[in-house]
DNA sequence: ACACTGCCAACTGTCGACAGTTAACAGCCT
DNA sequence: AGGCTGTTAACTGTCGACAGTTGGCAGTGT
């Protein structure tokens, strides 16, 4: 007999889940400064706990430590949107690489589907398809089989959202990027890992001038 | 008048030093468990900090948590060399890349000034020539000259030199990775980002390889 | 001999309180 | 008035103590 172990059991580990969703979601906006005592007592948790998810979230690069100010939400900022999609494009590239090397027919349903799902969406005029935008890089992700970089992929796409949560979208941009991840499948399921790195970094670059142009704005 | 300002004023900060320090010289070897009360006793300081500092190297990928029973040094293993490589491999060919399409003279210098001390080192028999490795590796990061980058290579090479912390050293390998030096600082100063990233892939499957048969004996 | 149950010690998780630091304000001197 | 200085309030950094959980051991019953 199987009782679900929950997640995590700790106040700390609730407490990071929840404050990440403060900060993803822009209720703590960027360059705001999070006061230790008043949020353990909004929170109804003592400041230990607090004090450890705060911690772990800017190790995750979500909020800044000042030693003796405390933390802050970071700022978008055009040199690190740059720094930031070096990163993404290092670990994403070779992401798609190893899925194409290594997917298996399974794999590449998965991805068809997500793609399909994004067509419509985006025909239906929806307005956030991030949903299924980090859906489609997550099912590369399961596709490479590599968790050192599925985890390391998975730190970046959620400071991209940061970055992102301020900014507004771009019709265009999202027909291209639809593009983008179809030719990635058809890349992939070739088996054409030179490809698919190709195509990633292509599709990686496009995304980060859009992010850039919307940010001079 | 400036005093120069201590890096960490927080002892949590220190002990993050000192901890690492413990389990990167084995001091603390791979499996042990860390036991709050009495390292926190042995090192003069609450549990406070002292939890703080396993927190902050948890996620740096020194320490596992284990909820309710504390945190532990991880182990070496297969699985972990090759998928920790598949990382270090997405970020150091990426890094090359960058290195050989932003190089200055005085990087391209840099890297030869390291070379040759790895080697005439390398012919004096020394027999730990981890640190100018370590260095040659830092000044393609600096030549790549991408900060996120540059701090996640930093992070994995820790993880890497723990997991080496028990295994041996091998010569014909040491001989190889000197070349593979060489080859790259060559790319580099050529400006060819194309064969920097060839390059850097086949030095660091040779060392994969090379750490998981000393893996095994 | 084996399995089950209930205790017990050791440890981690959490809390509230104290100490130290920072930044802003008021008051004084020039 | 302007600038320096002492004071103070608000915050982070640190500590010691309490609460809850886990794993092992002894004891009991079959």
């Amino acid at each position: 007999m199987y009782v679900t172990p929950p997640l995590h059991l700790s106040l700390a580990g609730q407490t990071v889940d929840v404050l990440r969703e403060l900060v993803l979601t822009g209720e703590i906006p960027p360059g705001e400064r999070v006061n230790e005592v008043e949020l353990a007592h909004r929170l109804g948790i003592s400041r230990g706990p607090l004090r450890e998810a705060i911690r772990h979230l800017s190790s995750e690069g979500l909020l800044v430590l000042v030693p003796n100010k405390g933390a802050h939400v970071p700022k978008a900022d055009a040199d690190e949107v740059q720094a930031l999609f070096e990163l993404r494009s290092a670990l994403e590239c070779a992401a798609a690489e190893l899925a194409a090397s290594r997917r298996t027919d399974a794999d590449v349903t998965r991805l068809r589907e997500v793609c399909e799902l994004s067509r419509r969406d985006y025909q239906a005029g929806m307005r956030f398809p991030y949903r299924l935008d980090l859906a489609f890089h997550q099912a590369l992700l399961d596709a490479a089989r590599s968790p050192r970089i599925a985890e390391q992929v998975r730190l970046v796409q959620q400071r991209v959202v940061l970055l992102r949560s301020g900014l507004k979208d771009d019709p265009p941009h999202q027909h291209a990027s639809l593009d983008d991840h179809d030719a990635l499948v058809v890349a992939v399921a070739a088996g054409d890992s030179h490809q698919a790195n190709r195509i990633m970094r292509r599709h990686l670059s496009r995304v980060r001038a859009q992010m850039l142009t919307s940010l001079d704005g």
